[in-house]
DNA sequence: GCCAACGTTGGC
DNA sequence: GCCAACGTTGGC
């Protein structure tokens, strides 16, 4: 199983919209290494969603429930996108400032590629960050 | 295929 | 609102 991190503008998208309809296409993603980052996911893989612009923070935990498959927002059949389900909110945000201070977590893909909006996180960021929300 | 211009992202 | 980073576009 792998890891990956999940982009989005609480404005346009938050956690609590993803809580409340259940599931979601993760579409409108229009950057090449995104999809295909989202290609490379499975079923079952785990999500951090990251909430950017405004107050930048790791809010919860989602899951694929569907591989990457023809994003129904695009006409030009060039974009794809996963579907995912919310698992769990984090006992606390994690926030970018808290990440960046952390040795263990300065080369995490949302310092070192802080525009990628979908990106892989290694198994130990994954449980390093959620061991800073104990 | 290079690269300048331009648009977008996103932290601050 | 500013601006750095970076992806895309298009002329040559």
């Amino acid at each position: 199983m792998n890891y990956w991190l999940l982009k989005t503008e609480p404005t346009t998208f938050s956690w609590d919209e993803l809580v409340r309809r259940g599931r979601a296409e993760w579409d409108g993603v229009r950057n090449y290494a995104a999809r295909n980052n989202m290609r490379a996911m499975a079923v079952g893989d785990l999500c951090f969603i990251y909430h950017s612009n405004g107050k930048p923070e790791i809010v919860g935990i989602a899951r694929v429930v569907a591989a990457a498959h023809q994003d129904s927002t695009d006409q030009t059949g060039v974009w794809q996108c996963v579907d995912v389900e919310p698992i769990e909110k984090l006992a606390r945000p994690i926030s970018l400032a808290e990440i960046k201070s952390n040795p263990k977590l300065a080369q995490m893909k949302l310092v070192t590629h802080s525009r990628l909006s979908v990106q892989p996180v290694t198994e130990e960021e994954w449980k390093l960050v959620l061991n800073a929300t104990i």
